[in-house]
DNA sequence: CATGAATGAGGATTCATTCAT
DNA sequence: AATGAATGAATCCTCATTCAT
């Protein structure tokens, strides 16, 4: 009997990991470490509980696998930029807007680092490969101060950390938060209207911080 | 036997339930609602497991009574900002000094908060007492900027949930993502030559984004 | 409604360990540390598995409760030999028969110090209650090979360690290799008419070592 | 691509068979039955865990062929044994002392006979080559036996498998029960200067039961 | 002769919760 | 108002073994 294209659920090892990974990234990213269960991944999965130990040891193994997957998906992302050819301002309207994207997009990459922090990062730090997280976004924002400076367009010598600190703040926050602020505040963060609002006013925050003259 | 006046232990409920309230704390805090141990809190306990039973029925009540004492602190702290006095601006800045401050201070609420939005808000949505929380913060940010923008300090007319999410989404990440962020870019968020660099930015950046004309 | 004296399942947490540690007993010994199984133990006991845990913690907790409680019985057993009035060969010979009649009566005794010996006495060294194991034994024959040199019955100034291990060796044996040399020399060692033949003959070989003079 | 005849990997199947065997005394011995694992067995091999059930069938028959070629080995030394030339008493003590030293030197063969006699030598009985082992040494004893009874220098008419008992007991206990013996007492039997005091010793207890008259 | 992928059945352990007093 | 003992139902994980090539 000859293999068949479709048949790959015995023979293609990597597409049934992919696949362990993209259940168990939804499932921890709604129930957390301790809240998810292996029994449930393994139940949604194409092939069995067993597989999940066979290819990743341990529950928590699982846990790095997903966590490493969804850092690696940002960082390919980060990199995609290209913002030097941009003035100063526009680039940085541009850098915000696809972080704002991003979070917007991926609620699981934002509940899964939710997550990771009430762990202490303790996963992410054993991890050689998120641990090595060259974060490209450094060094584009470095350049778009310094641009900025050179034209006159910024006046303030920000810090790119504090910059880039300020930026995911708010476009994590929308996500991150998004049930207890909506419960409080009877607001529904995800309203399309709001989206524009908010690419806005986190754009216009950052740019009038740049702007202002250092007192 | 007689009971003695100086027998608190046996003889005060009311004690004995904030030490168990205490104590579920900072165990919901560090560990989650799933990762959390009734065990474990009662062990650290003055009083056995089945007193947490007998006072709050369950785990799941345990923690909701901790997110209500959580949020009840908080009201109170912003109900006492009297800033109607002061100048717009200078108002704006004591109330973001304020957010800022508490968030650093209270990581133990910070942390609740994130773990109360893995759960999609759902103990807080059945909490009457949470739910009715009057967010006053509301009213004093409508009341700043109605002023700022009568004496010409403000150029925009700026929602005020929207700006109390810019202040909040900072102040909250900062503490929030301090794992993640510090370990990702080795920086130590919690030191202190950083809490004014800070304080500063977002600060300015609120204000910039306020005092910038809209286009 | 009074507690009868019948109804100990409920009330006799003491009666219930010592259950639970009987039916251990047998299981390790039947089956060795990882062959016996929790469920299996469990099964047999008056209570169930979950008391196990609560009781011993864990499967190791429980096989090293089973290895002190073995230990335990002969410390007393030892303790009790009064031989200080006897002649010091008479008082040997009496002190082997105990040593040949514990062992052919304890196979599990036999088993689990075997068993423990695989595990290379990891659990004994761990346990503070058998390591302070004050082996009376050592004592009782210091003093009978001490009278016995000195009524000029014993030529051999032995060491007192060594001729335990002497002693100990051949009733252990017999019990602890039963299966092995039965099968090998198509002998069954249980037979009642060895019994007699075998106890002469560790008697005879001790008293035959103590009397021949040194060369 | 042609097989090289330096490519004894693939080639020498005896080679591997003795190779799977080597690593899975050392597992046996050290583990037990239920305590060995096949994988670690397997990972230690130069081969597969799929070649350990293509040449053994299972674990079982794994555990089976290790304590064949135990025995194997230990039946061709006491084959060896050439003491017919010798005095009786002389050739008694050359017997115990190859013996005492075969115990000594080959711990993991005492540890899978203790190991076999917690599986009630089941294994050992369905073995149709240990089964058969033809104890030389039975008739080497036999016939030392009687020249002493004939020459006078033994008085008493032992059974030659009690003697062999006798001897075999404290040779295999010594290193059987070191772990034990060892931590109660405090004295590692390991110790070279033990060594030859043992081995005088339970000669001189053999000897001694010998020359003694029956009473 | 050789092998990487796959797995059903079981095994130890944990957890929130309740019982009886 | 208070509690020590007890527990059913999961929950994570392991193991010897087989499949398909």
């Amino acid at each position: 009997m000859a293999k068949t294209a479709g048949d790959a659920r015995r023979n293609d090892p990597e597409r049934t990991r992919e696949n362990i990974l993209e259940v168990a990234t939804q499932e921890f990213a709604e129930f957390g470490l301790s809240g998810a269960r292996v029994d449930s991944i393994a139940e949604k999965t194409r092939t069995s509980k067993r597989m999940i130990y066979y290819y990743y040891g341990s529950k928590e193994g699982l846990y790095l696998a997903v966590l490493e997957r969804a850092y690696r998906k940002i960082r390919s992302l980060e990199a995609d930029l290209q913002l030097a050819e941009l003035p100063p301002d526009e680039a940085l309207r541009q850098l915000i807007s696809t972080t704002f994207d991003h979070d917007e997009q991926n609620p699981d990459f934002v509940r899964l680092v939710s997550i990771e922090n009430i762990h202490h990062a303790m996963h992410m730090k054993r991890s050689s490969e998120i641990a090595d997280l060259n974060i490209s976004v450094i060094r584009t924002l470095q350049d778009i101060i310094d641009r900025g400076l050179a034209t006159g367009t910024f006046q303030r010598r920000a810090d790119a950390i504090d910059l880039h600190m300020l930026i995911s703040a708010f476009c994590f926050f929308r996500v991150s938060n998004r049930y207890t602020f909506g419960t409080i505040f009877q607001r529904d963060l995800s309203e399309p209207q709001l989206y524009n609002r908010h690419k806005t006013m986190i754009s216009e925050a950052v740019l009038g911080y740049l702007r202002s003259p250092v007192t």
